[in-house]
DNA sequence: GATAACTCCTACTACAATAATCGGAGTTAG
DNA sequence: CTAACTCCGATTATTGTAGTAGGAGTTATC
């Protein structure tokens, strides 16, 4: 269930180069590396992803980089995020049925793709300018007042440790 | 974004448990494996999660096997796939600003924040009946009436293939 | 009390994906 | 012509995934 670093970098990196490209010019790695504290040589595969998505552009040679190929307010976070994912299924069978011999049969498929449909909404409600944005969020926002705490029993036991939680100060980027 | 086996199957077998125990007697993994041709040896891993997570409860010796802890009605979506593949967080941060050394600065964890708590609010919006029941799902598919096709041009280019798809008649159980 | 059918527990293995790093070729402004 | 970039193709270490294996312990049945 968590996000790959894959994915996470290529937000920061899209949030980076939003939050810069005001005077025009394009955003180097070297740049977006540095203010968000990024391993350079990774955006460099990264960009690859975002760049056959079509949403960013590349400028080479000096003073060169990357700029957004369309406005910041015409990317969603969707779109970002299955540039550096792929396709945004949790499974196959959603959306092409003979990925699965048993989808007759199979009760899960349903939910799947009703869980798949939420999930890609959620995923387009924001836009790459909610998060460039200095202020935080703006849209949004007023769902958040029911604060963490969801479901009621359902955090506690904590199943399958999964590799223990991160060393202490280190950062997830 | 892809479901992990495990959690597929994990899913799917707490399916077949709960279809299987009408007649009060536990379902043994060995007929569950068979009704839902999965690996019998690698249930027997998953099981475990689900037992540690209180969904079931195994009963040694001949005729033995596993019945549900509760009610399948009681026990969500959410629950068994938590049961599989550990907390359902898609970024640590989201409960615990210590992980990310910048978290003060970051754009992101709102939408993070954001974007789990609508994923679990999907997850435990079915429960296990919903897909034990022999005529497909009842609640929620009112919600399905848009077909699939939603993100617009979203789904068109596919962005970093990822491994080609399943083989044709390949099963994802 | 043997035996068959189970759970339960602890490895172990093969393979694939992830998160990088590296060296260098091509491009462009000054 | 050189500094600062993008662009391209490999290579690597580490982790996670999916699954197998062997056997000890438990319980109903004959
Ligand atoms: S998971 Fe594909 S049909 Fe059940
Ligand atoms: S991803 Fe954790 S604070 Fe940004």
């Amino acid at each position: 269930m968590k996000l790959s670093t894959r994915a996470r970098y290529s937000l920061r990196l899209m949030v980076e180069i939003a939050r810069r490209s005001d005077g025009g010019a394009p955003v180097s790695l070297a740049q977006a590396a540095r203010g968000g504290d990024l391993p350079r040589r990774y955006l460099e595969q990264l960009v690859i992803g975002l760049k056959s998505a079509d949403l960013l552009r590349g400028v080479s040679g000096k003073d060169g980089g990357y700029y957004l190929a369309r406005p910041a307010a015409e990317i969603r976070v969707g779109d970002i995020l299955e540039a550096a994912m792929g396709p945004l299924r949790i499974v196959d069978c959603v959306e092409d049925p003979r990925e699965c011999l048993r989808a007759d049969f199979c009760q899960c498929r349903q939910v799947y793709a009703l869980i798949n449909r939420r999930i890609r909404e959620v995923l387009n409600e924001f836009t790459l300018e909610d998060l460039a944005r200095k202020g935080g969020l703006q849209r949004g926002m007023e769902r958040l007042e029911g604060k963490a705490a969801v479901g009621k029993g359902s955090g506690g036991t904590a199943p399958r440790g999964r590799s223990g939680r991160t060393v202490q100060g280190e950062e997830t980027r």
